[in-house]
DNA sequence: CTAAAACCTAGACCGCGCGCTAGGTCAAGG
DNA sequence: CCTTGACCTAGCGCGCGGTCTAGGTTTTAG
C-alpha cells in the first residue's frame, strides 16, 4: 500500500524467513543499514533489503555462519573501497561449499555401495552369515 | 598387543574421533554391541567395532544425525530379519545426501554469479555507483 | 470507535554434538 | 614398588541458530 514500504510480516512471507529470525538477524547485524521504522516503532522494509535477504539465505544454505555473513555485511556498510576483501571471503566460501560437495560425494560412495550390499542381499532373501550381530559390519 | 584387543585411545587414534566422543557414542547406544571391559571396568574394543565407527562417521560426515543412527544400530543389533528396514534406512539418507548436493549446486550458482560480478568489478577499478550502501545488493 | 491482527522488546529456552572438569581408579615401565 | 599416564563415571557447559513467551503497543478493517 505505502510505495515500497513493506512491513516485517511481508517480508516474512517474501522470504520464508520467520519473524524471528529477521529480527535476530537484525540484532545479529546483518542488514546494510539501519531498518527504518514508523512513529510507532515498526520496521519497514525496502524490496532492497529483501533481495539480501535472499543472498543471505543461500549463504546460510550453503552452510556459511552468520559471523561470516555479518563480517560481509559490514564490508558492504563501510561502502565502496573493500572490494576486494569481499571477493576474497565469497571466494572463499566458494571453496567451502566446493570442499564441502567433495566430501558429501565421497560419503555418498560409502554409502551407496552399503545400500547395494543390502539391496543384493535383501533381493537374494537373507543369505545370512555375514550379517549377525558383529560381522565387522552393519 | 592383545589379541585385537585395543584400548579407548587407540581406537580414538585409529577412528579420529575424540575419547570423549566414543563414550558418547556409547551412552547413546550407536555401538553394535556391549562393549566388554577388562576387570578393573576400561573398555575393550575389537576391529570390527572400529570399522563400524568409520562407517557411522562417514554417516555423520554426511549429516545422518545420531538418533538416526541409533535406529540402524538397534536394527543391526536385533539381528538378521529387518534387512529391508536397514536397506529403506539407508536409501533414504542416501537420498537426503543427493538433495543436500543439489542444493549445494543451487547455491553454488548464485554464489559464483556474486563472485563473477566482484571479479569484474574489482579488475575494472571500482567501478562505483550500483556498489554504494544500499543498491539492491551486496 | 472498536476489536482483532500485527507488531514491539527483552529475555528465556531448545536440540545438537560434543568438550571439559572433578575426583578418583587402573595398568605398564623402570 | 611406585610413578606416570591412560582410563573411569557423572554431570555441567557451550556455540550455533534460531524459537517461543510474556506483556504491552500499533495498525487496520469494519
Amino acid at each position: 500500500m505505502n510505495d515500497d514500504g513493506l512491513s516485517i510480516g511481508k517480508v516474512s512471507e517474501a522470504t520464508g524467513l520467520s519473524v524471528h529470525a529477521l529480527r535476530f538477524f537484525e540484532r545479529e547485524g546483518l542488514f546494510l543499514r539501519e531498518i527504518p521504522r514508523t512513529g510507532g516503532g515498526q520496521r519497514v522494509y525496502a524490496q532492497a533489503d529483501v533481495d539480501w535477504l535472499a543472498l543471505c539465505d543461500r549463504l546460510r544454505a550453503s552452510g556459511m555462519p552468520i559471523a561470516t555473513i555479518r563480517t560481509f555485511a559490514e564490508l558492504v556498510r563501510r561502502g565502496p573501497g573493500n572490494e576486494p576483501e569481499r571477493l576474497a571471503l565469497l571466494r572463499e566460501h566458494e571453496e567451502n561449499v566446493r570442499a564441502r560437495m567433495d566430501e558429501l560425494g565421497a560419503c555418498l560412495d560409502v554409502i551407496h555401495t552399503k545400500v547395494a550390499v543390502y539391496e543384493r542381499h535383501v533381493r537374494e532373501g537373507t543369505a545370512a552369515g555375514v550379517w549377525s550381530p558383529m560381522p565387522s559390519d552393519g
